[in-house]
DNA sequence: CTTGACCTTCCCATGATGGGAAGGTGTAGC
DNA sequence: GCTACACCTTCCCATCATGGGAAGGTCAAG
């Protein structure tokens, strides 16, 4: 399989594949004669995992850690949970203080006319 | 006063300061004989004003539009309130989304053992 | 006059991704 | 067998906002 192969059964865009290869996310696949990469669905997996990995927030060095997990046999399901827990705490703090930043801007929105006249309390607090 | 001043009175690192000056979004201040920028109360107000812009998560372009409504003293306050309230849009899908994330993975995490066995279902699911 | 704190410009790095150019390869249709 | 086209390769550049640091100039205090 190809790398456009590859890409299209992982959902990882071809330039990204080269990429994670480049940082030593993944091993280097192996190679035609003619310097094509050549996938299997064992690599067409783990690229699958990285996907869902950073879908789920994490970052390349994290993913790349969960995938040290993965490939492990004898982890202790512990560290793996550890880790999930951490990042879920990110992930809610994160979301907070978006969310701090959407109720002050919305209760600023708020007290603004919103007309065509030019006086604007979401201008005045931003300035003040 | 010299951009350190500058700096700490506006709460903008120094670096910024000249970072925005070069992406023109703030005007290229005064320069002394020896070519040190010269800051007044004015541009300290309008990096403040920056400064809180930034930090309710409008991007540098964004901040911009909002100085040049700011400055306009004949602006409609409708305007600013129509981006104001984008903004906050914008704000509440990116937090919605990390919630999920965190919310898919806390309920993957609770079905972990978190012990010194191997098996775990966070990432038999992120390998699903 | 030296020292140290400040300033200047310039270049580089981050994290994750995409765009695109220049050139080689593989295959399908004629 | 040739042509066209889709695909592959590497390499460089851009994004967004920020920081780090080097090399060199300036200013004020001691």
């Amino acid at each position: 399989m190809n790398i456009g192969q590859a890409a299209e059964a992982s959902g990882v865009s071809a330039k990204m594949i080269r990429y994670y290869e480049e940082i030593a996310l993944i091993k280097p696949p192996a190679r035609s004669q003619s310097g094509y990469r050549v996938y299997g669905a064992e690599d067409v997996h783990t690229l699958h995992f990285v996907r869902r990995a950073r879908s789920l927030g994490f970052s390349i060095e994290e993913t790349g850690a969960l995938l040290a997990l993965w490939r492990d046999r004898s982890r202790a399901s512990a560290d793996v949970k550890a880790m999930a827990l951490k990042h879920v705490a990110e992930l809610e703090e994160k979301a907070a203080a978006l969310k701090a930043m959407a109720k002050t801007l919305r209760h600023l929105a708020s007290h603004c006319h919103g007309d065509a006249r030019p006086d604007c309390p979401i201008l005045d607090e931003i300035g003040a």
